[in-house]
DNA sequence: ATAATCCGGATAATTATTATCCGGTTTAAT
DNA sequence: ATTAAACCGGATAATAATTATCCGGATTAT
């Protein structure tokens, strides 16, 4: 039980797009690069991203990504969703039913409510820092100087 | 990312368990069938849950499975571990490290710490809950008729 | 028109999880 | 003692989930 590396790369990716100016984007297989991940599988991953209105695509050459909401709107949680999906990291099998013999009224999961809850307090947590809090935190003293360097190479590769 | 069935399996098999009188015993392949578990890959769980110290295996004919602990000193978080293993659900893959080029003495992680708050706020749930108090639910008005036969069933099957 | 990009579906490679098998050790019963 | 029934643990196979690749199509700046 481990999270998907694709949410950690989706986070940076969009911390990445956090730092470009108004109207400017940036190409796919640049973003991958800077991340280190395998480029055709990281369009997909941004496909998610998009679909999950998290930041647009523009197509056609000088194409690429950006940011279509705020960072304050955007919550590590919602990436999270968008990589990993709806479903909970708890699916009751309904063991305790076919071993206590109940009819389908019945049906109930001890550990179902359990698990439920824990999930939840889990997502609470991912739900309160957004792109802009964890961006803040980057441009801290104690990273500023790399920050620039990073902005940088972001506007050297961005597009438009 | 999901959580392993074994875990669920796992807490219902301990459940059983604990419907054992004293110096009783059950059977793996008579565990495993209630529960509807392949026998020889649930042994390995059992063997995980020995590991713990939270059943104890008594080996030879009329061998088999009981608890270690009393059901009050049994978590559901130590079987979630006992089975799942200590590995955090995020292992920081330090891209931000690279992406920010820092030295090995500033290397941190903005998202570790937040994906360390998380897992210990779904951790802290799954530390509440006992078997004993599982057990509890279990025997609550609604299912007493149905647990009245499987402890019949538990009587029937196992040993000395 | 052309080239560069996103798009989405099919498919393959890799990794994690679940499952099986087998030879060994322990123990109750004969 | 011998035997049968159970646990033990290591090697290995089958299955499922995740990651990665490929290709033809649609879109757009030049």
């Amino acid at each position: 039980m481990q999270m998907k590396t694709g949410v950690e790369q989706s986070v940076y990716a969009v911390l990445l797009l956090n730092m470009l100016p108004d109207k400017a984007v940036l190409h796919s297989e640049v973003i991958s690069g800077q991340i280190g991940a395998s480029p055709t599988y990281f369009q997909k991953l941004l496909r998610k991203l998009v679909s999950a209105d998290l930041i647009t695509s523009v197509p056609g050459v000088k194409g690429g990504f950006k940011l279509k909401k705020d960072p304050e709107d955007i919550r590590v949680y919602d990436i999270y969703v968008a990589i990993e999906g709806q479903q909970s990291l708890y699916s009751p099998s309904g063991i305790l039913n076919d071993v206590l013999e109940l009819e389908y009224d019945d049906r109930c999961c001890v550990l179902g409510g359990l698990m439920e809850e824990a999930e939840e307090s889990w997502k609470a947590v991912l739900k309160r820092e957004t792109i802009a809090s964890l961006a803040e935190q980057v441009e801290s003293d104690r990273f500023v100087h790399h920050v620039t360097d990073l902005k940088k190479w972001v506007e050297e590769n961005m597009v438009v």
